[in-house]
RNA sequence: GGAAAGGUGGCUGAGUGGCUUAAGGCGAUGGAUUGCUAAUCCGUUGUACUGCAAUAGCGGUACCGGGGGUUCGAAUCCCCCCCUUUCCGCCA
């Protein structure tokens, strides 16, 4: 969430940031409600200030047996003013948090403006495209064919989107999680996190998943929960309320599955694993103080594109413009695999640098060279997500007769196996 | 799911309606003393919002797990919820 103060100083900036955003946000209803607010604070503070100073006289009138009910009934109706003011500030400071929930983060000043993904620039690329002497099979030609996956099985007992792997493709997930885990822990430097796989309301407000977009995400209302969409909501979150005393940056790394409805996105990319409802991801994050957090970012995306140079991949980062920013990002880069049977690029992550935003809403600080509290900067990104990274695996390293080679760096966490089929 | 005990500042730990502006201790920090260290002595010591000054300052309000209530006044009394610990039950 935005500092209202920031809001209060930079209306225009803010404004203009919003529509290079295309977010229709109401900044001039948020002022109103901020000044509104401010007229009340000041008015039930000063009747607050009369009170204690009276309600401190009537213990002292008692105490030496003097009559108080006349002054009492005074005090009595202020409490009534004070009561109503309070009422009302309680509805505007609703109204105004949920105003603020609503407004997406600043754009970085680095972030390229533009209209949506076709003005994203591409930052650098790895490898080459290859090139095959016969015509590449999709992955659920080749998963069905390898018996990598039963994706018939998966949508009789959850639905479609929910893949259910089988075999070696069941091995192969566990293997890229583990050897993933292991790049980041032992060459990284980051520490890993097994978190809950279902957080709450007050979790999933502070990384910005609520309250825009309940419809993106799982439910279960019966007990307040709601599976992840990320591990970047428990692994942020964790951190909640409190002001970090640990030495900045704190570099985390977590395997949890995710569960996303994908709504509005029904009807697209829904063939095979490429858009799913429950899929594996090894996540980064970090927390950095702010003159840190710009080359922590760089340092992350390039701790996820080594997943990737590690398994031979060929892969594009591009810079998303203020367009096609996320709701919570400053900046983002999003790392791509080219698919040689999709004849596409897909996105494997998205690593993103939040500024204080996400600090602000699950209040994360730290105390900075002052001692005093500031916000930390809250920075993540995959590290990678498996169904894509599995995609461009068995596209890329098809041969000519139907079977997959497995790239050097995963086959120990296969038992040394190097080819599928 | 049942029962009991708890939740107070960075930590520990007092505090059952007004002298709490949260005691005392520890820690941290500034200073004095000291050849150095230790010890000792003196001072300081939270967060958020808000008003005025707009850099350091001065004032107000709120905050003792969270939310309601009683009262002129609540850390303290009442209600609901959350969490922790222990015991019982159930369970991988």
């Amino acid at each position: 969430m935005l500092d209202i103060r920031f809001v209060r100083e930079n209306a225009d900036a803010v404004k203009a940031a919003m529509a290079n955003r295309n977010a229709k946000v109401d900044v001039d209803a948020v002022l109103e409600l901020d000044s509104r607010r401010r007229v009340i604070v000041a008015e039930a503070e000063e009747l607050k200030a009369e009170r204690n100073r009276i309600s401190k006289s009537i213990g002292q009138m008692i105490k030496e047996g003097q009559n108080a009910e006349t002054i009492k009934a005074q005090v009595r109706d202020m409490g009534d003013k004070i009561a109503a003011f309070d009422d009302e500030l309680r509805d505007i400071d609703a109204k105004l948090r949920d105003a603020l929930l609503y407004i997406p983060n600043m754009p970085s000043a680095t972030t390229p403006v533009g209209k949506d993904e076709k003005d994203n620039p591409v930052v650098r690329s790895w490898g080459e495209k290859k090139t095959f002497d016969f015509a590449p099979v999709a992955h659920w030609d080749l998963g069905a064919a390898l018996g990598l996956f039963d994706l018939e099985r998966g949508a009789k007992i959850a639905g479609s989107g929910f893949p259910l792997f089988t075999g070696k493709g069941a091995k192969l997930e566990r293997a890229l999680i583990q050897f993933m885990l292991d790049l980041h822990t032992e060459e990284h430097g980051y520490t890993e996190i097994a978190p809950p796989f279902m957080c709450n309301e007050t979790a999933m407000t502070g990384t910005g998943q609520l309250p825009k977009f309940a419809e993106d995400m799982y439910a279960v209302p019966l007990d307040g929960l709601y599976p992840i969409p990320t591990a970047e909501v428990p692994v942020t979150n964790m951190y909640g309320n409190e002001i970090l005393t640990q030495e900045l940056p704190i570099c985390h790394t977590a395997y949890t599955p995710c569960f996303r409805r994908e709504a509005g996105s029904a009807g697209k990319d829904t063939r095979g694993l490429l858009r799913v409802h429950q899929f594996d991801k090894v996540e980064l994050v970090k927390f950095t103080t702010p003159e840190t957090s710009a080359e922590e970012h760089e340092k992350l995306t390039l701790d996820a594109e080594r997943v990737l140079q590690k398994l031979g991949l060929h892969y594009r980062v591009i810079e998303l413009c203020t367009g096609d920013l996320g709701f919570s990002a400053a900046k983002c880069y999003d790392i791509e695999l080219w698919a040689p049977a999709q004849d596409k690029w897909l996105e494997v992550s998205s690593c993103s640098n939040f500024h204080d935003y996400q600090a602000r809403r699950a209040n994360i600080r730290y105390r900075n060279e002052d001692g005093k509290p500031a916000f930390v900067h809250t920075i993540n990104g995959s590290g990678v997500a498996l169904p894509r990274l599995v995609i461009a695996i068995m596209e890329n390293n098809q041969n000519a007769d139907g079977t997959i080679d497995l790239p050097e760096a995963i086959q120990p966490y296969m038992g040394g196996l190097k080819k599928l089929g």
